[in-house]
DNA sequence: GTGAAAGCGCTAACAC
DNA sequence: GTGTTAGCGCTTTCAC
C-alpha cells in the first residue's frame, strides 16, 4: 500500500504543505523539530513522493528526451552517456529513443515525448529530414540538435562539429606523409556532415596543388560492408591509388579488411584514414589513424545547453561548435 | 499556448468525458458524428494529450526504467536496443540510467525511477551487490534482472544465460582443435557469470581427462588493457601455453594484441577464444572465435517479461534462460 | 450517447 | 511557523 503525502501528514500530525516543504528542502521556514518529526515518519514508512503529481502542478517533469538513430551504432553510446551524465547531475532523467533514421519513427517519438511532457529534447535527426514535420511543428519545448540541423525549427540549439576542418587536416596529413593518389570512400552525401568532410578533402588537395583524381569519390553507406565493397570495386576499376580517406571508421575497417585480403599492406603501400575514432579504431590491426569527434562532449554539451534553455538561462549563442582532433596511429606512415 | 482537454471540449461543443473517450479510442459508445467533430478539432488545434495527467488517474505511466552499468561498454547497446524495441512496440517508453556498477548510484536511480512512477524496472546490477538494499526494498513495481540476480528481492523476474555451457563448449572446441595447454584470463570472479564460465572451463578440461594447469587462472578486469597485461605476465611467468580462453571479448582483443607484439601467431601457435561476440570480435585480425550471447534477445525478452508482469499476465516462470552459441572464426585452428 | 463531477497526489498562494 | 485550499489535466463512475 503506497503512502501519499496526506498519509504522512496525518501520521506526523502536520499539514501536507509542511510535508511537501520538508521533502523538497524548501523548509527554511519550518522549525527544526517539525522537520525532524516529518523526516522520521518519511523514513519510517518509506515514503516515496509521487513526482508525477508534482509535475502536474509545477509543470516540469525533470525529464528530457533523447532521439538518436541507433544506440547500436558505435558512435552513439558515448553521446548518450554524455547526455545522461549531465542530465543526472542536474536531476534530470532521460528517455531514450532509437529512430533508425526513419522519419515516421522520429515523428512518433517526438509526439510521444511531448505527450509525456518532457522538458526538452535532444535530437539527432535523419539526414533525410529536409524540412520540419507536423510533429516537430507541435514541439513547444526546447530542442537541441546534435550533428544535424533541422531547417525552420524554432527554439533550436545546435551542437555541431567542424567536419570540414577535421577532414582537411586528415587529408593534409596523408599528403604530408607522401600519399599522392588519395580516394574518398564515404556514406550518403545527403547529410551536411558528409558533404563537409568531402569539402575538407577537396580543399586539402587544392591547398596542396593537387587536382582531384577522376572518379575519386565512392559514395555508399556508413558500414564496414560498404567499405569492403567499395575498396574491392576501386581495385577492380583498376585505379592506381595509394591512399583512402574514409567517411567514418566503420568504412575504414572494411577498407582495411579488403586491402588485407588483396595482399596490399597498410600503411606501407596504402594509407587509410577513418573518421570518428570509435572504440574499434584502436583495436583493429593496424590501428587506425582517424579524426576524433568529441562524442561524449557533444552529448554533455547538448544536455548542458538544453538545460540552460529549459531554465531560460540561455545565452544567445544557439550554436556550439566543437572541434575534432587528428589521431595518428598506424594506418598511415610515420 | 497549450490546449487542454477542456479547451477541446469547449471548441467541439462536447464534454471532456467525450473528448477523453475519443482520444483514447474508448469510443464504442460515441456516435460517429461527434467522434468526427472532436477529431477535427483535435487535428486542427494540434491537441496533445497530457499523459502525465492521465497517469495520475490511471496509475500507469507506460514507462519502464533501464539500469545498466554503462552504455559505453559494447555489451550493452544491443541489450538496450532490445529493451527499447519491445517497449516501443507495446507503447512503453524507457528511461535509461548508467550506474557504473556503483551501488550508491544504482540505489539513487532505483529511487528516482520509483518517484517517477515507472511501471517496472529492468536492472543489470553490479556484481558487488550481494544483498538487497533499502532502495530495492522500497520497490513495489516488478523488476527484471538481466544476467545478474539480486538476492532476496521479491517480485523479480530473471533473464539468465547459460554461461557454464557456453564456456564448456568453447573450451571443448579448443581441445578438439589440438590446443593442449589452455589458460583462462578472466574478469572479477565476484560475479556469478564469471564463476559459471570458469566452471565451464574446468568441466571441459575434466571431461577431456585433463588436469587444470598450475596457475591457469588470471583474474582481473573485463578490459582490453587487462587482457594485454595478463598475457604479458603469462609470458613473463614463463608458462608454456598454446591456448587462452578469455572471460570476454575485450580481454581477448588485448590478448591478441599482446601475442602479436611478442611475435606469437594466432591461431597457429596459440588459440584464443573470447566471450560475448561483441561487434569488435568480427573486426579484429584474426577474427575472434567467441561465445555469442544473445544480447538483443536478452533485452527484448526482459522487456517482454516485464510487461507481462506489469499486466499481471505473468506465467509463473520467473526465470528465463537463454543459450549461447559458439562462433568459430579465425583465432582458433580450423 | 453524452455530461457532471469527484478525485488522482501534489504545490503554492494566502491566511492565520 | 504552519494550515487551508484551489487547482494542475485528466479518467471514470453514475445520472440522465
Amino acid at each position: 500500500m503506497k503512502l501519499t503525502i496526506k498519509d504522512i501528514a496525518k501520521l506526523a500530525g502536520v499539514s501536507t504543505a509542511t510535508v511537501s516543504m520538508v521533502v523538497n528542502n524548501k523548509d527554511e521556514r519550518i522549525s527544526a523539530s517539525t522537520r525532524e518529526k516529518v523526516l522520521d515518519i518519511v523514513d519510517k514508512y518509506n515514503y516515496i513522493p509521487n513526482r508525477i503529481a508534482s509535475s502536474m502542478v509545477t509543470k516540469s517533469t525533470k525529464t528530457i528526451g533523447l532521439v538518436i538513430p541507433d544506440i547500436t551504432n558505435p558512435f552513439f553510446p558515448e553521446v548518450a552517456r554524455g547526455v545522461e551524465d549531465k542530465a543526472n547531475i542536474d536531476g534530470y532523467t532521460v528517455i531514450f529513443c532509437n529512430s533508425d533514421n526513419v522519419l515516421s519513427k522520429e515523428d512518433a517519438y517526438i509526439d510521444m515525448l511531448q505527450e509525456k511532457m518532457v522538458d526538452g529534447i535532444i535530437f539527432t535527426a535523419s539526414s533525410r529530414r529536409t524540412n520540419i514535420s507536423a510533429s516537430l511543428q507541435r514541439v513547444t519545448v526546447p530542442v537541441i540538435t546534435v550533428d544535424r540541423v533541422i531547417p525552420n525549427l524554432s527554439n533550436q540549439g545546435q551542437i555541431v562539429v567542424d567536419n570540414e576542418v577535421g577532414a582537411y587536416e586528415a587529408v593534409c596529413h596523408m599528403l604530408a606523409k607522401g600519399y599522392k593518389r588519395i580516394f574518398h570512400i564515404t556514406g550518403p552525401l545527403t547529410s551536411k556532415t558528409a558533404r563537409d568532410r568531402y569539402n575538407g578533402y577537396l580543399k586539402a588537395l587544392e591547398s596542396n596543388n593537387q587536382q582531384p583524381l577522376p572518379n575519386h569519390l565512392y559514395e555508399g553507406m556508413y558500414t564496414t560492408t560498404w567499405g569492403h565493397n567499395a575498396i574491392e570495386q576501386l581495385i577492380e576499376d583498376g585505379h592506381d591509388f595509394d591512399g583512402v580517406f574514409c567517411g567514418n571508421d566503420m568504412i575504414a575497417v572494411g577498407v582495411l579488411k579488403g586491402l588485407q585480403k588483396h595482399g596490399l599492406s597498410v600503411p606501407t603501400d596504402i594509407g587509410v584514414v577513418g573518421y570518428d575514432d570509435v572504440n574499434i579504431a584502436r583495436l583493429v590491426t593496424p590501428e587506425l589513424t582517424t579524426v576524433s569527434q568529441p562524442k561524449y562532449e557533444m552529448g554533455y554539451k547538448a544536455a548542458e545547453m538544453l538545460i540552460k534553455m529549459i531554465n531560460n538561462e540561455h545565452n544567445n549563442q544557439s550554436e556550439y561548435t566543437l572541434s575534432t582532433e587528428l589521431i595518428i596511429r598506424n594506418s598511415t606512415r610515420t
